[in-house]
RNA sequence: CGGGGUGUGGUGUAACGGUAGCACGCAUGCUUUGGGUGCAUGUAGUCCGAGUUCGAAUCUCGGCACCCCGACCA
């Protein structure tokens, strides 16, 4: 894409009310665009970052056997009476309004009723299961205090995964295989390192569940690290008897703060038994079907990776996530600098490589690499005047490193081993 | 929801109860071309509503919005 048909502006002072650092470059930078409090619109390049990681996440649900679906928003008010979790003080979150037709309806803060009660209808047999249905949808949550820029949202998306299993052992198996997929999405995004799984509070099914926690200052949570054994106790469940249940030794543990990106529960047959979603087993009897559900927040794993991956100049995206993989930048509106780095611009996108062109006229030298520098794409590649003279460009990382000045030709290689 | 704070052009900011000013941005022209170039001209503002006062951005009350701490977060 080229910088000067792109809409979004830069900005070298945040607003005033933002005070969290992701949202704070995020704005500066153009990603995004704040409409209330905790609710964020995304703009081109933001968009492009939210996709990618939607997009990592589908395809480990995928490789995992999920099938992704795509549940309403609105939701009615009698379905979620089913299991008591229409009134407001079951579940204070709601987005609720009056339908004119008459009735209410709400803006679901959670799938678990529908997705059963679409089950319901498909299921019957034994041979029907397990299903693994996800999907990557918005959820809306009316929470009393928005936060932390992206990190807690009113509005946001949620890849929400539901698993439907025959026996309590296959729950288990599914269970297993849904983590296992979680530790891959993370490492792909960048945070695998200092992601831990975490013990916390289960509910009624299950001692525990699970949640994903990455280390990082601007976290919520505050959780108990032993980094040996690689997982952490939940301050919300941290007591004596859980130390010894899970063989945690006390002296051992780090106190941390971290951000909770993903969280998976075991729901037994609550949901199936409230709303009748029954299968016929082997053996002639009808029976409910074991869930689980698995949710990992794509805005919330945006806004961390923009608060871990920053510094003092800008953005500095993962490649697996960033924008786009190259910036390419003019560095002079000479006519030979120009044509070259078109050239270079088509030969990146004939060899499938995304790139942002700053092809701008009017922009000084200085703004554009401020510009670059703040947008955080990972690898730059400079074409100026002087570089040119002997027939290179240069290639920036912009996590650091020592520039490679690499003759035009070799440009593509060059990159492809950086990307 | 409890406590605290803040609302001034698009953005960041100044102004004792007395002419709303500055910087960035944007527009026009010139200038400059390897780290936000310089100059000139122009553009645009006191959150909303009451009240006090000769006079309100400033004081009072109400509303709304936003931020922070806490509580909450299947």
């Amino acid at each position: 894409m080229r910088q000067s048909s792109l809409f979004s502006t830069t900005r070298r002072e945040a607003p005033r009310d933002e005070t969290s650092r992701n949202a704070q470059l995020l704005i500066r930078a153009g990603f995004v665009h704040k409409e209330l409090a905790g609710v964020y619109s995304f703009l081109p390049l933001g968009w492009r970052v939210l996709r990618n990681i939607m997009q990592i996440i589908r395809e480990e649900m995928d490789a995992i056997g999920g099938q992704e679906v795509h549940l309403s928003a609105l939701q009615s008010r009698s379905l979620w009476e089913q299991t008591d979790r229409w009134s407001d003080e079951e579940v204070d979150i709601w987005f609720k309004t009056s339908l004119n037709a008459g009735g209410e309806a709400g803006l679901a803060p959670t799938h678990e009723e529908p997705i059963t009660a679409i089950m319901r209808e498909h299921i019957s047999s034994y041979r029907d299961l397990p299903q693994l249905p996800y999907q990557i949808q918005l959820k809306f949550r009316n929470e009393l205090r928005a936060r932390s820029g992206l990190m807690r949202g009113r509005e946001f998306y949620m890849k929400d995964m539901y698993t439907f299993a025959r026996t309590q052992q296959e729950h288990e198996e599914l269970y297993e295989r849904v983590k296992r997929a979680y530790f891959t999405i993370f490492q792909r995004i960048g945070i695998g390192d200092r992601t831990y799984l975490t013990f916390a509070s289960g509910g009624i099914f299950s001692q525990y569940s699970h949640e994903f926690q990455t280390v990082a200052e601007v976290g919520e949570d505050t959780i108990y690290l032993d980094r040996e054994k690689g997982i952490a106790v939940n301050k919300e469940v941290f007591t004596d008897a859980v130390l010894a249940d899970l063989g945690l030794e006390r002296e051992r543990l780090e106190e941390v703060r971290a951000v909770e990106v993903g969280n998976i529960f075991s729901l037994g047959t609550r949901f199936s038994e409230a709303l009748q979603c029954t299968f016929r087993d082997q053996d002639g009897t009808l029976k409910y079907p074991v869930m689980g559900c698995y949710g990992i927040g794509p805005n919330r794993l945006m806004g961390l990776v923009a608060e871990l991956f920053s510094d003092d100049r800008g953005l500095v995206w993962p490649s697996s996530i960033a924008p786009f993989a190259v910036h390419l930048i003019s560095l002079s509106t000479e006519a030979s600098v120009q044509e070259t780095a078109a050239t270079i611009y088509r030969d990146l996108q004939s060899h499938g490589i995304e790139v942002l062109w700053d092809d701008r006229t009017e922009a000084s030298v200085g703004e554009k690499l401020a510009d670059a520098d703040l947008i955080g794409i990972p690898v730059q590649i400079r074409v100026g005047p002087k570089s040119l003279a002997e027939r290179r460009a240069e290639i920036v990382q912009r996590k650091g490193g020592t520039p490679q000045y690499v003759p035009i030709g070799e440009l593509i290689p060059a990159v492809e081993a950086l990307v």
